[in-house]
DNA sequence: GTTCCTTCCAAAACCGGTTTCGGCAAGGGG
DNA sequence: CCCCTTGCCGAAACCGGTTTTGGAAGGAAC
């Protein structure tokens, strides 16, 4: 885009002068080596003169300019963000929630952000190597891990650092913030083991996520620590919108000995559940018990307003923002990762089953001759 | 944050050089002022040269780094916006969708975008100031605009170039992109007055914004292209979360005359209204019906499914960055304003009167006594 | 009183670009 | 043939920082 010479023909705009290094080296009657060198702490420096100089430059309302900074350090204090926005993502009500908590313990520490977004596979890859190569970014933080995710390929091998938003398969040098989703599936589980269930099925979300393996893993421990058998026909996978939702629960619902309860690894497709339901005469959290994951702000004025667990997505941002500086700063990844439990919200898709499994097959079958969908706009 | 001198102390990380512009000039037997001249279409540049610099220039994967023309420059190349965080925001489902629009325009132009966030008004003037200081962006685009702004004050004494996502009372040296929700209100009533009703409510959002007085006068231009008188009793301000709705809603339905349909300024806020409706027993799009604006994602799963406005706000994102980098160029802001309309869902909250106003306030009242919120958890 | 370290800062080079300045060579006019 | 433009590029300064180099001053050891 070869517009500089063009660009200069416009006045430029009065700003008043910045006060530089230099200005405050004069002021003290030193060189801009010196204080450059006694701002950033060097041992050749003494004590009272790194002081006047600290004192000089506040009192000034000196800040360095961290691109001139990143000319010679090589290093822009900036984080990168890459949002994918092509796919279904659970996240995207809590993005800002998310770019709150980035930001904030980013800008705590002098850094500042930078967002891209990409469309595709293909195009995620082609940005994250525009921002390398333009040094835009010093690090990146990779949402929505996949079990084998490219992302972290081209970054490793272009030596870039990076923190994971989840974990992933080949662990190698990697540092992660993440939510222990299985065991929100497994506590899901035993809750409604709790209250009686006996055939709970689970509807996973996003093949290829690593997340995804996770909460199935955690389904199963919930099962086994419930003294319940796994059976493979109460599962169903990716399914990460309502419509795969209604889907996958229509299809369990008309298994022979149905489930009559279903643990969700996603609430969109959870909410697809009532459609589900409506359609063949059931009430949700009666005769078909529900339990989502992700908190997205839908759940709560569904009808019954839906059960799941909430994700602080704020606090992720940022723990991933402080692990991603550290990480920059060249401490080791074993040392840079951490989880947290995502909180149950007890609301109303779940109880005690109003019918057995037998029972329920029955109103299913007696619904299943004036089946149809609710004609319902989106 | 003094740290490069401990910085220094860890192992650079190997990364393979960059091509710089000495690498051009050399590989071409010129200096590097040459090869950037030519770059930057200077005319003392000879066709043929300048032709030999672009191929070789690309051949080698040359490009130039963005900070590094910056710091002689001043110009970043990088586009800022804050975004707050405290207050409600409608648009907080559609951050992502505006990002991916922002992003995408900029990245066409070889532009980044910083992103920052406020949790206050203070830390929002505070921001601006932190990033215009620190040079990380060389022009704001500035999101929900009130009538009278702060942000814009600040810019236009700092000579920043900013845009607006919205309009403001003082137009002066203002861009701006926005949507005329102005009409959407006018084609709302007049939707709803050529559906029979005669008593049509206005709940209008977030006081002091921009678009509140837009949305208000539109809904009056909508009464009076449609004979209806304006009657300020049915009206009501300053909603925009679901409980404002909701009590906004209960206030109007309780009055002698109540209005028969509602039109709203904010979608969440019409969502409120459900509830006061089902507290009443009164069913949405039939006793009473509603049309909202904003097209959050809540509305197609409300039972029934909100009739609103839908925002493009992705368009908005690449109008906005396209005006603002037009704008730091150095184009007249008097140039850059572009509006549009809004798209109409039609769903089902809306339809012919079932009861007059009379017999409304018949059916209210009746409920009146064994009056009460259903508790829904949040 | 040398010699040898240390301590601490000045001076200068450097990073990767952009912009200014000046001069050479070719062409045109007288 | 000389002078004056004009076209075109090299050389060098510059932007705001960081890092390296080198040396002066002071103290300790001999």
């Amino acid at each position: 885009m070869p517009t500089a010479y063009l660009d200069n023909l416009v006045p430029k705009s009065p700003r008043k002068r910045r006060v530089t290094i230099a200005d405050v080296a004069d002021a003290l009657d030193l060189t801009k080596g010196t204080v450059s060198r006694a701002l950033n702490n060097y041992p050749d420096i003494s004590d009272r003169t790194r002081k006047r100089v600290a004192k000089q430059a506040e009192r000034m309302g000196y800040r360095p300019l961290s691109h001139a900074q990143a000319i010679r350090t090589g290093r822009t204090k900036s984080l990168g963000l890459v949002l994918q926005t092509n796919a279904h993502d659970a996240q995207r009500p809590f993005l800002s929630d998310f770019l709150a908590g980035v930001t904030q313990e980013a800008s705590a520490q002098g850094w500042s952000l930078t967002v891209a977004t990409a469309h595709s596979q293909a195009s995620m890859q082609a940005t994250l190597e525009r921002l390398i190569n333009e040094h835009k970014a010093d690090g990146f933080i990779l949402p929505r891990t996949m079990v084998h995710d490219e992302r972290i390929d081209l970054l490793r091998t272009a030596h870039v650092p990076f923190v994971l938003y989840g974990r992933t398969g080949d662990d190698t040098d990697c540092a992660w913030f993440d939510i222990l989703g299985e065991n929100a599936m497994r506590d899901a589980v035993l809750r409604l083991a709790g209250m009686g269930h006996r055939r709970i099925g689970f509807v996973n979300g996003g093949a290829g996520f690593n997340y995804a393996a996770l909460r199935h893993a955690g389904y199963l421990a919930g099962l086994t620590q419930a003294g319940l058998g796994a059976d493979p026909q109460l599962e169903a996978a990716d399914a990460v919108t309502a419509e795969d939702g209604e889907r996958a629960t229509a299809r369990l619902l008309e298994l022979a000995a149905p489930p009559t309860a279903l643990v969700f690894a996603v609430d969109m497709a959870a909410l697809g559940a009532y459609g589900a339901a409506a359609s063949r005469g059931l009430t949700i959290g009666r005769e078909l018990s529900v339990i989502g994951y992700d908190g997205v702000p839908e759940g709560a004025y569904a009808t019954p307003p839906l059960t799941t667990f909430n994700v602080d997505t704020r606090r992720a941002g940022e723990r991933l923002a402080h692990l991603l500086i550290a990480r920059i700063r060249g401490a080791d990844p074993a040392t840079l990762r951490e989880c947290e439990n995502a909180r149950l919200l007890e609301r109303a898709s779940d109880g005690p089953p109003a019918v057995t499994s037998e029972e329920l097959a029955r109103l299913v079958r007696a619904a299943g001759n004036h089946d149809e969908t609710n004609g319902r706009t989106r």
